[in-house]
DNA sequence: CAAACTCTGAACTGCCTAGTTTAGTTTCCG
DNA sequence: CGGAAACTAAACTAGGCAGTTCAGAGTTTG
């Protein structure tokens, strides 16, 4: 009765995920209705009952489901070895900026802010799922950086997190905001910049 | 008849503008309701409105008011003159830290990212009056050094926000999302490592 | 003291919400 | 084909919410 298994079921299981997820996005927990949800799937409110006990735990599913998502998404993080310093850090930036800055990325974030005080274990899973495996990811392809000589950190963790916070700065902030990017927020120059100091204070000797 | 201007008066407007920012920052926007803030402010609901016209004027005053202390608070950002470069770095950005992560900022900020979709003229009268004066101040600080010799920035808003970044990191991700600190975000080392990205990235030649 | 101003408390309107139930319909699978 | 599982639409419960109104009480000021 609570999470029926056949094909038609799971489509929409699929379709109700789809449509909350809009939802939440779009006007936030508080503001969305499950009437809203079940006209946005195009399904009864009763289904929506049938698969999930209740609007917090279909809200868990949503962020769980986007982290699975975002997670697949990381592989795309990978860097060519034959890459020079500069090349590969520019590389990793903008994909990673890329992935950082799509409007479902950004809205999840914003949402589980906004409820982190009312969800704290759903915030601890987000930033487990999501944001800790990137930065997992961004460390090891440091270190590969370290190994061939290109890079000397003592501390690559602590270096990746200078990186990725360089990259946000004014950009993600904004971003974060809903603002207008403006001139002093272009991403090449982020980019560039980050890199430039990132390879400046890194150097190997 | 809108706005009552005897001391009496401000004195309740006082008491409905604390009630209000300690509910919407602990219970969010959309879930704090106009009784809930006129219990918490010892003042009946009718009395409010007499105030305000409506909760999201209520809001935006919460709002104004917090970026008005907050700008206030910016005067401690100054530094002494006589401070080596180090010195100097490592002085501000404690301070800022400090500022950065007061439970009240940290509550206003994910507030306002959490209602900037639905009101975006908020978020932008935020950003303003908030963090842009802060790292204009910032700004102005390491224009100072800069003349004193003792760095050499090229573009000293962008050194700026890439310390800002660097500073936030980790700590302040985790703030936001309201986990508990880890090992790995110890300030003092952020703010050290911070600090020597820049004096290394930025020194004079 | 008296008039003008301000606040109170409680009731009230009209609306929205999460979640349930019911009775009937569609889809699937053996 | 027939029964079981899944779905639908709509009504329903029980409650919360923004915002209004008003008679009366408290406060300020001239």
């Amino acid at each position: 009765m609570l999470k029926p298994c056949t094909n038609r079921s799971s489509a929409k299981r699929s379709a109700i995920l789809d449509a909350a997820q809009a939802c939440f996005l779009e006007h936030g927990y508080a503001n969305t209705s499950m009437d809203m949800v079940a006209a946005t799937a195009g399904v009864s409110k009763a289904t929506i009952y049938a698969h999930f006990q209740s609007k917090d735990e279909l809200f868990g599913a949503i962020i769980q489901r986007r982290c699975d998502d975002q997670a697949a998404g990381l592989g795309a993080l990978a860097v060519d070895n034959s890459l020079d310093a500069r090349a590969a850090l520019t590389e990793i930036a903008r994909k990673l900026m890329a992935l950082m800055l799509q409007d479902e990325v950004m809205g999840i974030y914003r949402t589980v802010v906004a409820e982190s005080p009312r969800h704290p274990d759903l915030a601890r899973a987000y930033s487990d799922a999501g944001p800790k495996r990137g930065k997992e990811r961004l460390v090891e392809i440091l270190n590969g950086l370290v190994k061939r000589g290109l890079l000397d950190m003592p501390d690559t963790w602590q270096a990746m997190d200078q990186f990725v916070g360089m990259l946000r700065g004014e950009v993600f902030h904004r971003a974060l905001l809903g603002l207008p990017p403006s001139d002093l927020t272009d991403m090449d120059r982020t980019i560039e910049g980050a890199v430039d100091v990132i390879l400046t204070a890194y150097a190997p000797k």
